[in-house]
DNA sequence: CCAAAAGTGTTTCTCATACACCCATGT
DNA sequence: ACATGGGTGTATGAGAAACACTTTTGG
C-alpha cells in the first residue's frame, strides 16, 4: 500500500506505529535515546525531541517493525524489544504534531494508534548519531519527563518504566542488559534501587546476591581506584535458565 | 473513513480492531464470552466461534473502542475494560479468517492489528443474546481453548488469563468485579485458586481475609442450604483505597 | 595517616504454611 | 442420626530486615 495514493484521493487512514523507549544504564543515572525533531511553525524552525518509531509495513510483524524502525533511526540492532502496551487517545496528536507528520510523510494522517516496545540496553553501544538527518541522543529520563516531547511520549516513557519494574519481578534477567558484561556489586545495587525506586541494604542485598547461581565472581578487580578495589561479577545466562525451569 | 471506498480501488490497508476477552465466573468455573460465526466454505456453512471483536474507527480512543464493540456485538455495557497486549504476527490470519473477513466486511483486508482488552464481569447479567444476529454465549474457558477459534484468539485468551493473573497481584480489587456484590468466603476462595491454579488452605486463607479493612463481614447468612449457613461479606471499595494509599 | 568505598555475620521479626476438630442445618 | 459444608487456633520454619566494624588502596 502506498499511504501517498490515499492521500491524494483526499482519504484518511488510520496508521499504526511502534515507538521505541530504549534505556541505558551509566552510572547512576538511567537514560533513554530520544530523536531531535525540527517542526516548521509561522516560518521558524522549533526543535523538541521524540521516541524512535514509525509506521509499520502492511504485512509486517509488529515485533519486526519496532526492530527495524530503531534500526533505520538509530543503528542500534540486536536488542530485545518488549512489546508492553497500545496507545491511541484522541488527544495524543498535538496541532505541531499533526503538522510534522503532514511535513515528514506527505500524507493525510488522521489517527495514529502506537504499539509501545521497551528495550534495555548497554549505553556504551555504538549509535549512527546522525543516521537520516536525525540527531540521536541519550537524555536522563528525569530530565526527558521534564522537556517538551513530541505525541504523548512522555506517557510512553512513564509507562514503559512501570514495564520494566513489573517485568524485572517476574523476570530478572532483563535487569542485567543493563549492565555491562563485567560489573561489580555495587553496580547491580544501584540498579535494582533505581528500579524499585528504594534504598537496598548492602548486606542483606550480597547475601541474596550471592545465592543466586547465575551470579558468577571473577577473579578480577577494579583497577586504580583511590580505595579498596571491588570484585567483578558477570551474568551466566545458562545457569539462570537452568535455575527458572518449571517458573510461569 | 470509509473501507469500501478503498476497497473499490484495489487498495488494502491497514486497520486496527480490537478484541474482547470477557470473563465471568459461575459455581468454580470461570467463563469466556464468545460469538458464533458462520463462514462459507464450498457452499457449506461452517461454524466456529470468535471473541466478540471489531474495527476501531478513525477518530475513535482505543479504550472507547473497546467498550463500544462490546456493547455493539453482545449488549454488555459498562464493564471496565482492561488493555493488555496487542496482536500483529503475520500469520493471525487463516485462509477461513480472511473469507470471513472479505464477507463481512466487503473490504479487502491484508494485516489486521488487534489490540486485546479484558474485563471481569458478573455471569448473571443480561445478555442480548442475538444481537444482530450473533450469538453470544458463555463458554468455560477450559473448553473454549480446546475448541476451533477464530484468528489467533486462543493466544489472545491465554494472554489475557496471564494479564488478569498479574493483575490481580498488583491491584486485588478486580477480582471482586467478579463476584456478586455479598459473597461467601468460599466463593472469594475458589476465585482466588482459581485465578493462582493452586490449592489454598481454609483457615489461613480466613486469616488473610479477616485482616483485610476493606472486606466487610455483614450480618446475614445463606437461607435453605443443607448445612450451617455461610456468612456473608462485601467488598468495601472506599477502605480498599484508602488502604493502598502509598502503593505503586 | 587519612579518606573512601569494599567486604563481612548475627539476631530479630514477620509471614507463610501445615494441620484437626466441633458446629449448625436440612433431610 | 447422619451427611454436608462452615467455622476456628496454634506451632513451626523460612526468609526479610536491621544493624557496625574491619580491610584495602591511593593520595
Amino acid at each position: 500500500m502506498n499511504p501517498n495514493a490515499l492521500s491524494k484521493l483526499g482519504l484518511a487512514v488510520n496508521h499504526i506505529s511502534v515507538d521505541c523507549v530504549v534505556l541505558g544504564l551509566s552510572d547512576s543515572t538511567l537514560y533513554v535515546l530520544l530523536i531531535k525533531r525540527g517542526v516548521d511553525e509561522k516560518g521558524n524552525t522549533i526543535y523538541d525531541y521524540k521516541l524512535p518509531g514509525g509506521l509499520i509495513y502492511t504485512d509486517e510483524d509488529l515485533d519486526d517493525a519496532a526492530s527495524r524502525v530503531l534500526q533505520e533511526l538509530t543503528g542500534v540492532r540486536n536488542l530485545h524489544m518488549m512489546q508492553f502496551k497500545a496507545f491511541g487517545s484522541r488527544d495524543r496528536i498535538s496541532e505541531r504534531d499533526a503538522q510534522w507528520l503532514q511535513e515528514s510523510l506527505d500524507d493525510n494522517v488522521k489517527a495514529l494508534v502506537t504499539i509501545g516496545y521497551v528495550a534495555l540496553g548497554r549505553i556504551g553501544r555504538k549509535l549512527n548519531l546522525h543516521n537520516a538527518g536525525n540527531e540521536v541522543c541519550w537524555v536522563p529520563v528525569n530530565e526527558a519527563l521534564k522537556m517538551d516531547l513530541a505525541f504523548d511520549h512522555k506517557t510512553i516513557i512513564t509507562e514503559a518504566l512501570k514495564a520494566v519494574r513489573h517485568n524485572a519481578d517476574a523476570d530478572p534477567a532483563v535487569l542485567y542488559t543493563l549492565l555491562p558484561a563485567k560489573f561489580t556489586a555495587l553496580q547491580l545495587r544501584m540498579l535494582y534501587e533505581f528500579i524499585y525506586n528504594k534504598d537496598i541494604d548492602v548486606r542483606n542485598f550480597k547475601k541474596k546476591m550471592m545465592q543466586l547461581a547465575y551470579i558468577e565472581p571473577l577473579n578480577e578487580y577494579e583497577q586504580g581506584v583511590a580505595h579498596r578495589a571491588a570484585r567483578y561479577y558477570r551474568f551466566n545466562r545458562v545457569k539462570y535458565k537452568k535455575s527458572r525451569r518449571g517458573t510461569e
